[in-house]
RNA sequence: GGGCCGUUAGCUCAGUCGGUAGAGCAGUUGACUCUUAAUCAAUUGGUCCGGAGUUCGAGUCUCCGACGGCCCA
C-alpha cells in the first residue's frame, strides 16, 4: 500500500536534500503573522482585470500548496490556509533566477509564505503577485489527486488529516459541529445552567443500560468503568443544591460499531429543578429550531433527501397515540394486555420471559413507528416498565412523565422528569438489577450512594439527553456517525 | 453475529473466456512569463489485501483469513 520505500516519497526526500544542500531551511519556524486569505479576498471586489491594487501594499500569505501550474519562467499555484485559498504568481523577473529555479521543486502539498502585491489576472482572478517566497515545511508524501480528491472512506477516516486538507466540505462539517457545541453552551448558560463536569471514571457505572468497559486503577486497586451516561451524578449536584446544571463530554459504550454508533459519543446532559417534562419539551423545541437556523441558516433542511421543517410547533403524541395514527394499531388491542402481547409476538418481537406490555409496547413503537417521524416528534408517556429513572404519571403510574424526541426517524433525545422518591427509586434499582443480574456485561450494581444522596431530598426537577453526533448528522445531512467525529474508531490497520 | 459487495500504481479507476498488468491525474526530463482539471513531447512507477489450493499457466476460479462498505440481528 503505501511504504517507506515509495517512488514518490524517495523522489520528495531527493528534492528535499537538494533544496537543503542549497540553503533552503525545510521546517522553518520563522514565518509570523500571515494575513488570514480570507481577509484579503474581499480586496480583488474593487479591483479591474489585469490591474494592481493602486496603493500596491505588500501582504504576507502562509498555506499549504493545493495546486501548481509551472512554466518556464513564470508559475501560479494556489495556497490554502484555514480560512481560504488565494493563487500566487511567481515570476523570475521578481525573484530572480537563483530563486524561481529552487522554487521549482516545491510540491503540491508543501506549506509556503509569500510576500507580494495583490494584482487581477486577465481571467478576473485576486492573486498575489510574490516578490519573495519562504520555504515554511517541506513536505514528504504526496497529497492524492486534485481531481477526484480522497473518497476512499476507509483512508478518509483512518487519516482525516489528509481528509481535512483536500476536502473543504469534511472541514465545513467540523466548522458546524463546533458551532453546535458552542451555541448549546451558549443557549443554556443564557438560561441560567452551569456548565459542571462530573466523573467520566465510575466505580458503578450507571445511568443508563449499556456494556461498559472496564479499567483499572492501580493506587486504590479498585475496577473502574468509563462512563456510559452522567445522570446520576448530575442528579447528586441537584441534591446539593445546583439547580440548573448541564455536560457535554464523552459517554462510552462498549458495543457495536454502525453508521450510528461510535464506542465514545458526546451527550450533553441537562437538569432543572422545580420544572417537569412537559416544560423541556418547549425548551428543546426552541433550542433545537434555534440551532439549526443559526447554523444552518434555516429551519427547514433535507436530510438524506428527506424533508425536515424544525420550525415550531412540533407534533406531540403519547406513546399509545403514535402507534394508534402513526402504526395503524388497533386501540382496542392497546387497551388488553395480552392482546398487545400476542400482537408484538405475532410481529416476531421477542420477548423476555419476564417482559410486560409496556416493553411490548416500545418494541412495537420501535417496529412500526419510529421510522416514520421524520419531522420533529415528541412522543410521551412511556410505560414505567421501561423507564427506571423516571417519575410516574401522578394520574397513571403504569406510565411515566417522560419523553423521546424523533426526528428522521431517530431518537435525539430522551428526557423525563426525574424520580427522587428514595424509597421508589431503591425498588426500581432492585427490580432491574433482578432482571438484568444473569448478564454480567452490563454489570448491575446497586448505586447506595445514590439512593443515600435522594434520602437527603432532591427537588422536583426534569432531566433531558441529547446525543450531539446524531445532532449534527442532522444539521450537516451527514449519513454516518463517522462523518462527523474526527477520529471514528475503526480495527487496526492490518500490519504490514 | 449473518448476508451481499469491495480491496489492482501516490490518488481515481479499467482489466474480456484463466494466457506474462492498463488509463487519467500525480511524479520525472525537456519546451513554455496570465495559468487555473494549463498545454505539448518523452518517461518512471505494481507484494493485483494476505495465505493455501486447482491448473502447463491465476488479478481472474475455489477455500481460509484481514480490513472496509451496505443491509439485517
Amino acid at each position: 500500500m503505501d511504504t517507506q520505500s515509495s517512488n514518490l516519497i524517495n523522489q520528495r526526500r531527493e528534492k528535499a536534500r537538494f533544496l537543503a544542500d542549497n540553503g533552503v531551511k525545510l521546517f522553518s519556524n520563522e514565518f509570523k503573522n500571515p494575513s488570514p486569505i480570507a481577509d484579503i479576498l474581499p480586496r480583488g471586489e474593487f479591483l479591474g482585470a489585469e490591474s494592481y491594487e493602486e496603493d500596491g501594499d505588500t501582504y504576507r500569505v502562509a498555506g499549504r500548496i493545493m495546486s501548481m501550474r509551472k512554466f518556464g519562467k513564470a508559475s501560479f499555484f494556489h495556497v490554502q490556509d484555514e480560512t481560504g485559498r488565494l493563487q500566487i504568481y511567481a515570476k523570475q523577473d521578481l525573484l530572480g533566477k537563483e530563486e524561481y529555479q529552487l522554487f521549482k521543486k516545491w510540491d503540491v502539498g508543501d506549506i509556503v509564505g509569500a510576500h507580494g502585491r495583490l494584482f487581477k489576472t486577465k481571467t478576473g482572478e485576486l492573486s498575489l503577485e510574490a516578490n519573495r517566497l519562504e520555504m515554511i515545511t517541506k513536505s514528504m508524501r504526496p497529497l492524492p489527486e486534485k481531481f477526484h480528491g480522497l473518497t476512499d472512506v476507509e483512508t478518509r477516516y483512518r487519516q482525516r488529516y489528509v481528509d481535512l486538507i483536500v476536502n473543504p466540505e469534511v472541514r465545513e462539517t467540523f466548522r458546524k459541529r463546533v458551532d453546535v457545541i458552542r451555541l448549546i453552551r451558549e443557549f443554556l448558560s443564557n438560561r441560567g445552567f452551569l456548565e459542571v463536569e462530573t466523573p467520566m471514571m465510575q466505580a458503578i457505572p450507571g445511568g443508563a443500560t449499556a456494556k461498559p468497559f472496564k479499567t483499572h486503577h492501580k493506587a486504590l486497586g479498585i475496577d473502574l468503568y468509563l462512563r456510559i451516561a452522567p445522570e446520576l451524578y448530575l442528579k447528586r449536584l441537584l441534591v446539593g443544591g445546583f439547580e440548573k446544571v448541564f455536560e457535554i463530554n464523552r459517554n462510552f459504550r462498549n458495543e457495536g460499531l454502525s453508521t450510528k454508533h461510535n464506542p465514545e459519543f458526546t451527550m450533553l446532559e441537562f437538569y432543572q429543578a422545580y420544572t417537569t417534562y412537559q416544560e423541556l419539551m418547549d425548551l428543546t423545541e426552541e433550542m433545537i429550531s434555534w440551532l439549526a437556523d443559526e447554523v444552518t441558516g434555516s429551519m427547514e433542511l433535507t436530510y438524506q433527501g428527506q424533508h425536515v421543517n424544525l420550525a415550531p410547533p412540533w407534533q406531540r403524541y403519547t406513546l399509545e397515540q403514535a402507534l394508534i395514527e402513526v402504526g395503524g394499531l388497533d386501540p382496542a388491542v392497546l387497551r388488553d394486555d395480552r392482546a398487545v402481547m400476542r400482537l408484538a409476538v405475532e410481529k416476531g418481537i421477542e420477548l423476555q420471559p419476564d417482559a410486560g406490555p409496556g416493553k411490548a409496547k416500545t418494541e412495537l413503537f420501535e417496529l412500526l413507528v419510529e421510522e416514520k417521524l421524520v419531522n420533529p416528534t415528541f412522543v410521551t408517556s412511556y410505560p414505567t416498565e421501561v423507564s427506571p429513572l423516571a417519575r410516574c404519571n401522578e394520574k397513571d403510574p403504569t406510565v411515566t412523565d417522560r419523553f423521546e424526541l424523533f426526528i428522521t426517524g431517530r431518537e435525539i433525545a430522551n428526557a423525563f422528569s426525574e424520580l427522587n422518591d428514595p424509597d421508589d427509586q431503591l425498588q426500581r434499582f432492585q427490580k432491574q438489577i433482578a432482571e438484568r443480574g444473569q448478564d454480567e456485561e452490563v454489570h448491575p450494581e446497586l448505586d447506595h450512594d445514590y439512593i443515600r444522596a435522594l434520602e437527603y431530598g432532591m427537588p422536583p426537577a426534569a432531566g433531558e439527553g441529547i446525543g450531539i453526533d446524531r445532532l449534527v448528522m442532522l444539521l450537516t445531512d451527514s449519513p454516518s456517525i463517522r462523518d462527523v467525529i474526527f477520529f471514528p474508531h475503526l480495527k487496526p490497520e492490518a500490519a504490514k
